[in-house]
RNA sequence: GGGUCCGUGGCCUAGUUUGGAUAAGGCACCGUCCUUCUAAGUCGGUGAUCGUGGGUUCGAAUCCCACCGGGCCCGCCA
């Protein structure tokens, strides 16, 4: 099976055969959509001095002999080179007959571990967070899917001042009463603000802080139940959204033991001492404190033992992180990279600060809006909405819908946004199911669906096939999925997948709305739902790595 | 102050890594299409000094410099 980058290469080879002056960057797949491969000459032309037109009749005959181009067209500097309609459906098609999916050719025997949300667990996840949830998640089905070995984990805070806050803040308003979420929430809250008000936080936690620090045991399980207390709502809220995390990894257990001396003993040269504190330079001429003057061990250092922990059972390591981590992700990198002599593969994605109209969230003073809050009031305008349209269907079966699209409107209008982007929250925004949208994508599927159950899935005609211009561009769209598939990996980017959904159910839509299939003879219906089948696979494997629902009807 | 990321029609987003064809979608607004496979859809229209100013280039949203605006970071917190 021929991929769109095998033709690609292809027609490099044949062009730098007369050509070596010309790069890959000159000879590319068109977005643009002009043709099917692109040739841009200007580059070219100004290192041989040849003009458009020479270069162009030395290309062209070159290019026409290979067997998959159909025709040619040279104007305004570019070569323009068209594919012959089958080479763009039958390897989609054929690869579909024979393993049931497409592509099926992508595999790599790495192992990653992609560390996400890792929130602390000092009250429910609100939606900031979750877009680390749901980047984390997207990102490790979209590698999951060009073939590495995926595993995810839960990196729990059990271990710092705000978990001890959140224990304290219970023990002190609410000791007696249900340890449930809600109080341990309303603790942390109350211990924040008695702090603020009384001025010092050293006061109220520093000695509940000394007596953890001296490893008192029976606070240290105190601690983590709390915290377990808490990590158990926020499991519920992602499984809600459809994310499940392998592995759940606690902080406390690296401060003390072999992964922590590892650390320590690997960069005992590099140590250096203030006051009895152990830190390391950095390059930017900062000290990055591994140790207190008391001996105990500080987050950088745990966090560094935890590396090394991943790294046991990974080839490469990918750290979901809000851009509030940068410096700390640098300084890790450096460290492990540099002085510690690390193996393995580490990438971050640091993912810009969700905000409201009215400032920045914050689960402290309250001004979040949780996880859960977004899908209750999600579903129930979704809710609404199907029950508008779909007066037919039985109340399970529009809350199936209702929750379908709810879910999947929340993860894909996170997901398609490039990570870098600091996002406002608006419940306009978030509760608005039309254009660029999850739906916009469901239910093109849906009617994709309809197609299939009417008149089933047809087979390709032998030979070359004429198609009209929008059965082209489906076919092109479609199998262009692994190109796309591999930029989404490679560069860990769910909005690319995002995008190609989009563009996808735009060509699925013209395809639609001017391809009919009743009425048509055999061979045109043929081949229409030959384009339809291959469609709806990969609509179902693209929707399914951001985490949308597709649905047969809605 | 230093570092870093972001700035694209009224609003949201793609395109920037690798400079090239008319800056691509969506929301909102105006108009079109349901007795033909699902109208959460389709088609058309209004609307862009690509933050500002320089520079490099045959060619700049894209590269370089300066500046402006915003986010984040600059703890023996995590």
């Amino acid at each position: 099976m021929l991929l769109f980058p095998d033709y690609l290469g292809k027609v490099r080879v044949a062009v730098k055969s007369v050509l070596p002056q010309i790069t890959d960057n000159d000879i590319i797949v068109d977005e643009s959509g002009f043709s099917d491969i692109v040739i841009r000459t200007f580059a070219a032309s100004k290192k041989t001095g040849a003009d458009f037109a020479a270069i162009a009749s030395q290309v062209q005959p070159l290019i026409s002999k290979l067997e998959f181009v159909d025709r040619i067209e040279a104007r305004n500097g570019y070569i323009n080179v068209f594919l012959k309609s089958s080479v763009l459906i039958v390897p989609v098609l054929e690869s579909l007959e024979r393993t049931g999916t497409y592509p099926d050719n992508f595999q790599d025997p790495e192992r990653v571990c992609v560390e996400h949300t890792s929130t602390n667990p000092t009250g429910p996840i609100h939606i900031g967070r979750a877009r680390n949830s749901i980047i984390g998640d997207s990102v490790a089905r979209i590698l999951s899917r060009y073939g590495y070995r995926v595993t995810t984990q839960y990196y729990v805070n059990d271990a710092g001042k705000q978990v001890i806050a959140l224990h304290e803040g219970f023990r002190r308003y609410f000791e007696g009463k249900d340890r449930n979420v809600s109080n341990l929430l309303a603790g942390y809250q109350k211990i924040y603000q008695e702090m603020e008000s009384l001025g010092g936080e050293s006061k109220i936690l520093g000695p509940v802080i000394k007596r953890y620090e001296s490893n008192d045991e029976e606070l240290i399980e105190s601690v983590k139940s709390a915290a377990a207390i808490v990590l158990k709502s926020i499991k519920e809220s992602l499984e809600r959204v459809g994310i499940r995390i392998d592995d759940f990894v606690w902080e406390s257990g690296f401060l003390h033991g072999t992964d922590l001396d590892h650390v320590f003993e690997g960069l005992e040269e590099h140590l250096k001492d203030e006051n009895g504190a152990k830190y390391l330079d950095l390059p930017n001429g900062r000290k990055l404190f591994l140790q207190r003057s008391d001996g105990t061990s500080l987050y950088p250092a745990r966090d560094l033992a935890y590396h090394l922990f991943k790294a046991l059972n990974a080839d490469w390591l990918i750290d979901v992180l809000g851009e509030d981590h940068k410096d700390h992700g640098t300084a890790i990198r450096y460290v492990l990279m540099t002085l510690l002599d690390f193996k393995q593969r580490l990438d971050f994605i640091f993912y810009g600060f969700v905000s409201l109209d009215s400032g920045k969230l914050s689960t402290r003073k309250g001004n979040i809006i949780t996880l859960d809050e977004l899908v209750e009031r999600t579903t129930a305008e979704t809710h609404s909405i199907v029950a508008e349209k779909r007066k037919d269907l039985e109340p399970e079966r529009l809350k199936t819908i209702a929750e379908a699209v709810a879910v999947s409107s929340i993860r894909f209008s996170i997901a398609k946004v490039n990570a870098d982007k600091h996002m406002i929250f608006r419940w306009s925004e978030a509760l608005n199911f039309e254009g660029d949208s999850a739906p916009f994508i469901m239910y093109a599927y849906s009617r994709a669906t309809t197609l299939f159950k009417d008149y089933g899935t047809g087979s390709w005609p032998a030979g070359e096939v004429d198609l009209v211009q929008h059965e082209r561009k489906l076919a092109r769209t479609v199998f262009l999925y692994p190109y796309y598939l591999t930029d989404a990996a490679k560069s860990l980017r769910p909005d690319v997948i995002c995008s190609y959904l989009l563009s996808l159910v735009k060509a699925y839509n013209d395809f639609y709305s001017t391809c009919r299939i009743k009425g048509e003879n055999q061979e045109v219906q043929a081949r229409r739902l030959s384009l339809n089948r291959a469609f709806r696979s990969v609509i179902f494997d693209a929707a399914s790595l951001v985490g949308i629902r597709l649905l047969e009807e809605m």
